[in-house]
DNA sequence: TTTGACTCTGCACTATGGTGCAGGGTGGAG
DNA sequence: CTCCACCCTGCACCATAGTGCAGAGTCAAA
């Protein structure tokens, strides 16, 4: 089995050394084993664990689910599990897309009425701005 | 014209009175005029000021972006140059969109394969996430 | 006058995901 | 043997947008 350094395996698996060195220590990667000069020893495992969390990022998993879908893994968990984890994310991301499609629309339609000639004096887009709805902080 | 302390033109503006400190700091409302207290004062249009930054974050501008507006404004920009940073809002909210979306179907299909029973062993989940394609980090 | 609510400054801390650096030790090529 | 690249630890720092707190001073009602 290929023994590698931090600089080999971070570079195999596209992440900064100080990357791994952090996700060590925040627990999603184990401690490394380590040659009697006391550097950090991988393997091609290694390599495949960190392309794992970097994949699983861009699927936008935080690294503490990733270090609980690297806790299921290990731990034998069932497929129901990771399951569930992933219908979670699923729902954060239609919610997020639902926020961020309201958003665009509301500034959009800001943006087609302004006519991007002329003082700031009844520009649509800070008038629009300051007339959106405010729930409920004008009592007391 | 009315005289606000802190925290009444916080609670109006409906953000925290730490807020407010925070961004006369961060230079997205001007120095407030002093009590012979100490006590920072402000007027009604200080609230207005306190609404539009907080309507603009909603649309998801940032404090930085807020307070190029926020200049445009005093400095009589022209509505060209509000349009300008809105439409580059735009284009962030739609890029954004965008890899939401991919991100959003990739999951989802995997979520979609995945019968939810079983071990681990060959789940489309943990499968998905491992052959997803790095692109050039083989190399060297 | 006393009490309680409010405000002041300055500093530290939160979460997220790292990055950078100082001051050392190690490994291997020339 | 020297040189350079690499590695070690521990710590501070980056951006973002605030929040929290200590210790002191102020304001207003009872």
């Amino acid at each position: 089995m290929q023994t590698l350094t931090i600089g080999k395996v971070a570079k195999q698996a596209g992440v900064g050394i100080d990357t791994v060195r952090f996700y060590e220590r925040e627990g999603l990667l184990p401690e490394a084993r380590r040659a009697e000069s006391g550097y950090r020893l991988y393997s091609l495992d290694d390599v495949d664990r960190l392309r794992f969390i970097r994949r699983a990022k861009t699927l936008g998993f935080s690294l503490e689910e990733i270090a609980e879908l690297l806790r299921l893994n290990a731990a034998e968990g069932s497929r129901s599990d990771v399951k569930h984890l992933a219908q979670r994310r699923l729902a954060d991301l239609d919610r997020k897309l639902g926020e961020l499609t309201a958003i665009r629309d509301a500034l959009a339609t800001l943006v087609r009425r302004c006519s991007g000639q002329g003082s700031l004096k009844g520009c649509p887009i800070i008038e629009g701005v300051l007339a959106q709805d405010t729930p409920s902080y004008r009592e007391h």
